[in-house]
DNA sequence: AAAATTATACCAACTGGTCGGTATTTAATA
DNA sequence: TATTAAATACCGACCAGTTGGTATAATTTT
């Protein structure tokens, strides 16, 4: 096997075992140890790949980050009114929700390391930022073109926001009580058809 | 079995140094001897007081909760509308922005301990159940009384709950990009001036 | 004095990280 | 092509420091 092939290998299973390991058990409480142990690779190797364990932490972010920026642009599809590409949206509620099932506790893991760690604070944050605005200017495009009720964009954009990720997380932590597939897409459609310009509703 | 009074101010300082501790730098980078060491107390009154230090853990977090039920009691003023009293609770969001500026490490501290821990999970997630169910029966009553729109009360419930959670979460994130005190209270009321029957809005 | 409370000294286990050495592949040379 | 030199990828024993927790002695309170 060449050279080259067997590191990338090898970092991968690193990369795969610390993001299982820090899931289930946290940063902090994974050791180093173990994540070799689950990898099936020693600490030497560890070492050679990844200068500090918290280097590997960000580098497990950055994966992150990148799938989910990958998930929110495949849903710009054009052509339809505003109103109708909110409504669908909704549908990537449900898609966050089974994707991210084994990833909430590492989720919670990065915002809790933000709030210490500034490199990763803004790593984590700016995707916020970046989703608001996102979703302001939708709504403004919205309005203009008569889809959308008139009102503040960017007090829009923040509520979308905010419903979205609060039905995330509470879908995430709480997966009995309701199920969550069917009430967060349906919740966020109630909200959105409340905005709709006409009182005709779609249901 | 009467509880001296130098004990109780010995045990009330551990508990309020684990309190600044835990939030500042998380459950596990939080030492015993740290947790000692702030509060100005040896060891061996710790053990003697707590027995692990997750029992500690524990005691902080139904302190927590207790006090959340008391907020969101004290908000239960009755005798106007429901859309009135909807209303005047966006201010909690402010309260809870301010009050929660220190506690939010903890605050994901819990939610990070109960996706493992099936005690801090009971305790964490218990809550969010009963406000669904306390807003479910406050929309309920709206839609009597002829103040809410006609809808679903269980989806109204999910997305009121989730909508300021998604607020506080972001709030507390992520503090410099917007004012939240204002914008957090403003998007739950836009978002509440939704739900009232008539189109006419209170500005 | 008896009981409750706090202080001191200590421990085995574990932590992230280092380091000298090794095996195997790649590159240079003859 | 055969030989050699060098770079790459990895191993695992080891380190200094820290951890939660204990044993026991000293001190306060009743």
């Amino acid at each position: 096997m060449p050279k080259q092939e067997r590191a990338e290998e090898t970092r991968r299973r690193i990369l795969e075992a610390a993001r299982e390991t820090f899931a289930s058990q946290g940063y902090q409480a994974t050791s180093v140890a173990e994540i070799c142990q689950r990898a099936g690779v020693t600490k030497g190797a560890f070492f050679y790949h990844f200068p500090t364990k918290h280097t590997l932490f960000l580098a497990l972010l950055e994966d992150w980050l990148a799938q989910l920026d990958q998930y929110l642009n495949s849903e710009h599809y054009q052509g339809n009114s505003v109103a109708q590409r909110l409504y669908a949206m909704a549908d990537l509620l449900r898609l966050g929700l089974t994707q991210g099932r084994d990833y909430l506790p590492m989720f919670l893991e990065f915002w809790l390391q933000a709030t210490r760690d500034p490199v990763v604070w803004q790593a984590t944050i700016e995707p916020y930022r970046r989703y608001r605005t996102f979703f302001a200017n939708l709504y403004l495009q919205g309005v203009n073109e008569g889809s959308l009720r008139n009102a503040d964009p960017n007090l829009a954009a923040v509520a979308t926001v905010s419903l979205a990720l609060g039905l995330l997380l509470q879908g995430l932590m709480d997966r009995e009580s309701i199920n969550w597939d069917e009430a967060a897409p349906a919740a966020f459609r109630w909200v959105l058809s409340l905005t709709a310009s006409n009182s005709t509703e779609v249901s």
